[in-house]
DNA sequence: ATCGAATAAATTATCGATAATCGATAATCT
DNA sequence: AGATTATCGATTATCGATAATTTATTCGAT
């Protein structure tokens, strides 16, 4: 019954103007603090207030706004305090979601992996952060997703957004050749089979990843 | 500026709605899979669409409605297997979150917690199951949000509604005498001061939840 | 009888307007 | 002056109606 994770009309008025908010918002044109009022966002795009509301009910939900009664919405602030928790989070899980992904790993999965790490290298030589972390990103979320925990995979839905969206704010660039670097023996680990091996390295590498994101 | 965790307005009739229809849902009046039609909630309060629309949006971020584009929205379902997700999810965090606490704790807070499982007996013996559910989630509630982790305390507040929903959706009882012994000697593990024995002691907590909530 | 197209009914999505609320400033009182 | 109340502009909350979409029903052709 609820299999729909995206309660959101596609192609609605809402779904789109909520598609243009976030965006606008994860590539930081609408900074922390920044007021969303109604009518000018209504203005804006030529349509009524109603699926502007609901457009900033949703960002609410994802945490990239809030809000007080009668008092309108703004755009959230993230600080490096929630960054740092979220690592200290992931170091906790992400072992896990690995160690219980590799007995359902498939040679096609392997080459989609290595084939992420291409295209991150490819990013890194453009000096391109925002396609690099995006990459990250799904080399990451691809154990989540394989590893058949729901609530471990909403954790990293939610957890993925919040860092998205710091690396956007932050002008860290990200754009390290060391990450490549860090990822292949990461991949190499977790093609060798050996769970404990895996586990040691995921939890290694998010601690790099607690240095070069905050420190 | 994140303070506000409920960025709803309190005393407006959407808040108004958004609570009736929680309560329904919570205590089974609207069961899994009824389906909740805009414009007969908004005859029934006597109110129109807007506040009904925004009142299901807030359901629908808390997960207990789902809803499809152009098609409404539903009580969601939850299964025991998502219920274990989280139970595993558990596993790997609490231990955590009570070591973290476990140097900031006060006399206060022993008292604290010693009166929250004297309510939770008070509870099994009146077996009342609603509230023996809500001193257990105050016990365990109660790490996470001293541990100082943002995203774990988030974390902790999303499963809480999900277990809390599924226990009122099944029909199991939830009113056990061994809930009361299982936590008393993990509080006398937690004023011990030893960490490695208190998180000890949460993971074998939450394997005996794993079956006596699924087995 | 069964299928599918056409139509009707039900419901959601969107609209534009009005009412309620907020914060700031001006006016009034002591 | 200092504090309290009234007013104003801005913005949100709510409303009732219309448009768009989905679901149900009818009806003719096979």
């Amino acid at each position: 019954m609820n299999e729909i994770p995206s309660p959101f009309p596609i192609n609605s008025i809402s779904f789109n103007v909520y598609t243009a908010l976030k965006k606008d918002i994860l590539d930081g044109t609408l900074g922390p603090g920044e007021r969303l009022i109604v009518l000018d966002i209504a203005g804006k795009y030529q349509i009524s207030q109603a699926p502007v509301r609901e457009a900033l009910e949703r960002l609410k939900q994802e945490g990239l706004i809030v809000g007080q009664p009668n008092k309108g919405s703004v755009v959230s602030d993230i600080t490096s305090k929630e960054i740092r928790d979220i690592f200290i989070l992931r170091e906790m899980i992400e072992g896990f979601a690995v160690k219980e992904s590799m007995p359902l790993l498939t040679e096609d999965d392997f080459r989609y992996l290595e084939h992420v790490l291409q295209e991150m290298d490819q990013a890194v030589k453009e000096y391109d952060s925002l396609k690099i972390l995006e990459k990250d990103m799904e080399f990451h979320g691809f154990f989540y997703r394989k590893c058949n925990n729901s609530a471990i995979l909403e954790l990293w839905n939610h957890m993925k957004t919040k860092v998205m969206r710091f690396m956007a704010i932050s002008n860290r660039h990200y754009s390290t050749k060391k990450l490549v670097d860090w990822h292949k023996p990461l991949l190499e680990a977790i093609k060798s089979g050996n769970p404990a091996e895996a586990e040691a390295k995921v939890i290694e590498h998010m601690h790099s990843y607690k240095t070069i994101h905050l420190d």
